[in-house]
RNA sequence: GGCAGCGUAGCUCAGUGGUAGAGCAGGGGAAUCAUAAUCCCUUGGUCGGGGGUUCAAAUCCCUCCGCUGCUACCA
């Protein structure tokens, strides 16, 4: 509905010229979890991620495959078009810097810049490496054969000088701090923001923000020897996609700006929290209400690069553990916000405990409990003892305890919420012991079972940003329509009705099982 | 080098002044509805070393050792 609560958020827009591998899939992930999370909690989503097509390395690297830069980015690009659909991201958007609509975003960004004398015509000099996109300080280099300058990670660098367009970042480095002291939370976890404070702190240089030595990229309004620099461009991709430059009252920028969170890595947070904001207030834009800097993943231990071949394509993990296993491993297995380590002994572990003997035989003892012995319905329940309050009460008070760590992108901590009730409720069937029930009294093993059905609809209603599938399969064996899975059916008032027929249920999480070498 | 942080049970970590905790792993037992899953009990740490403040320190201060992050334009 129109005027509802909404929430913007978004993924960073990915380097076309890399191949899709975990740490990608780990940002977006996080994002879709947090997206589905308030859509079902009510929110108007919007969620974003996308691809970052220009720059130098684009260039050079469609030149060498022999095609026309936009063609060439048109293909890669689809590397993280397929991604949407291996990890089931529910993004609302996939933008492209190549779009018109990006195009005209960002020249209107840098025409207002302009306007509002945060931008003067300089020049740059400096030793420059191709490959790394960067330009090094002399300090920072080393001399290679034949004199040749080389830069701390190894490539070539060569002297350039050009004329160059500069962002006065200087004149922003009080109001940055200013900034950050009003809003404690604008940068997460709080690591990472003392690290940018200081970094503020320690003085500001203005920023070249154009380029003159290649062409792949958006021309500079009125003066188009000159390119944007990769990131002006890539960044405003926020606002683009918000249909910036129109911001008149009833558009989607005046609906969803500024945006509520803008997931990151670590490498490019002060990029989104210092440069960006700062754009944004030279444009007399407001910031966005928070930067969210994540962890990197290792893999056994090791670090992840091309060199060790240890670079993991989240299609693999798919198609060995599952998907939403997947999901529920990169979201539960660390702390969000800390590095972390993937190894296959622990996915297994989690997959096993948590998934397959925790949650799936808890639904599955339970289901086939009601099967076998209620009539493949729901069961009529007698008044409720003080155990059944007490489980009831674990499920009813889920919603609002997951809800306090999602708003702080503590997906580690929301899940373990969930997963003490899902303990809670073995613990209680064994308590309980319906078995037994069945020769003593049925009726209340039926209040039992009841007790434990509607403790499952709590556990798979809150279980479906993270493992949307799974969720689903289980809620379709509670009887539990597409209309009956938001959070406003939590709580007694949507309680599963008695005689509801239900299906046959069916294992949502099998074990994983070691294949054994023949 | 500078600044910041970390070092607690075999492993991963929580605990920031008042009798050392969780999960997993290990050991013992119960149950048999269920994906041989579950439940109960339990072994295990001089909280990196040393010094200090305090009636009392994993928790505050000093110092030493080890590790990590940031220190300008790479998820």
């Amino acid at each position: 509905m129109a005027g509802s609560k909404t929430y913007y958020l978004t993924t960073p827009i990915y380097y076309v010229n890399d191949v899709p591998h975990i740490g990608h899939a780990y940002t977006t992930l996080a994002c879709d979890a947090l997206a589905r999370f308030m859509r079902l909690d009510g929110y108007e989503v919007k969620f974003l991620t996308g691809t970052d097509e220009h720059g130098q390395k684009v260039e050079k690297s469609a030149q060498a495959a022999g095609v026309a830069p936009q063609a060439f980015t048109d293909r890669v690009s689809q590397n993280f078009r397929d991604l949407v659909r291996v990890m089931n991201f529910s993004n609302d958007d996939f933008i492209r810097t190549t779009e018109p609509r990006h195009v005209e975003a960002v020249q209107a960004l840098w025409t207002r810049l302009l306007e509002n004398g945060a931008i003067y015509l300089g020049a740059y000099a400096g030793w420059y490496s191709v490959r790394d996109e960067a330009f090094y300080g002399e300090d920072e280099l080393t001399d290679g054969p034949d004199g040749r300058k080389i830069a701390p990670t190894g490539a070539e660098c060569e002297w350039v000088e050009e004329p160059s367009y500069f962002f006065r970042l200087s004149a922003w480095q009080d109001r940055l701090l200013a900034h950050y002291e009003a809003h404690p939370d604008f940068i997460l976890p709080p690591g990472r923001r003392n690290e940018v404070i200081s970094f503020v702190k320690s003085g500001l240089k203005d920023l070249s923000i154009s380029r003159t030595a290649f062409s792949w990229g958006i021309p500079v309004p009125g003066d188009d020897k000159h390119i944007m620099y990769v990131w002006l461009d890539a960044l405003t991709n926020y606002i683009t996609a918000v249909g910036y430059p129109n911001t008149a009252e009833g558009s989607d920028y005046a609906r969803y700006w500024p945006a509520d969170l803008h997931m990151v890595g670590k490498d490019i947070l002060r990029f989104h929290a210092v440069y960006w904001p700062a754009f944004l207030m030279a444009a007399g834009l407001e910031p966005p209400r928070r930067v969210f800097a994540h962890g990197w993943w290792t893999i056994e231990g090791q670090k992840m690069s091309k060199s060790l071949g240890n670079v993991i394509a989240p299609e693999s993990l798919v198609t060995t553990y599952g998907l939403d296993q997947t999901r529920y491993f990169l979201l539960r297995e660390v702390a969000f916000g800390k590095d972390g380590d993937f190894s296959h002994a622990a996915m297994v572990q989690r997959i096993n405990s948590e998934l397959a003997n925790g949650y799936g035989n808890l639904v599955q003892r339970s289901l086939s409990m009601i099967g076998k012995n209620c009539g493949g319905a729901v069961p009529e329940p007698q008044p409720f003892t003080a155990a059944d309050e007490t489980l009831l009460a674990a499920a009813h008070g889920l919603l609002g305890a997951v809800r306090a760590e999602m708003r702080e992108q503590a997906f580690h901590r929301a899940l373990d919420a969930i997963w003490r009730v899902v303990d809670d409720a073995n613990r209680y069937i064994d308590e309980q012991a319906p078995w037994a029930l069945k020769k003593t009294d049925p009726a209340r093993m039926g209040t039992v079972l009841y007790v434990l059905a509607e403790t499952i609809r709590h556990l798979a209603i809150m279980t479906q940003p993270v493992m949307p599938e799974s969720s689903a399969r289980i809620l379709d064996q509670l009887g539990q329509g597409a209309d009956a899975r938001g959070f406003d059916r939590l709580g007694p008032a949507g309680a599963l009705k008695p005689g509801t027929p239900l299906p046959a249920p069916q294992g949502v999480f099998p074990r994983y099982v070691e294949e054994t070498k023949s």
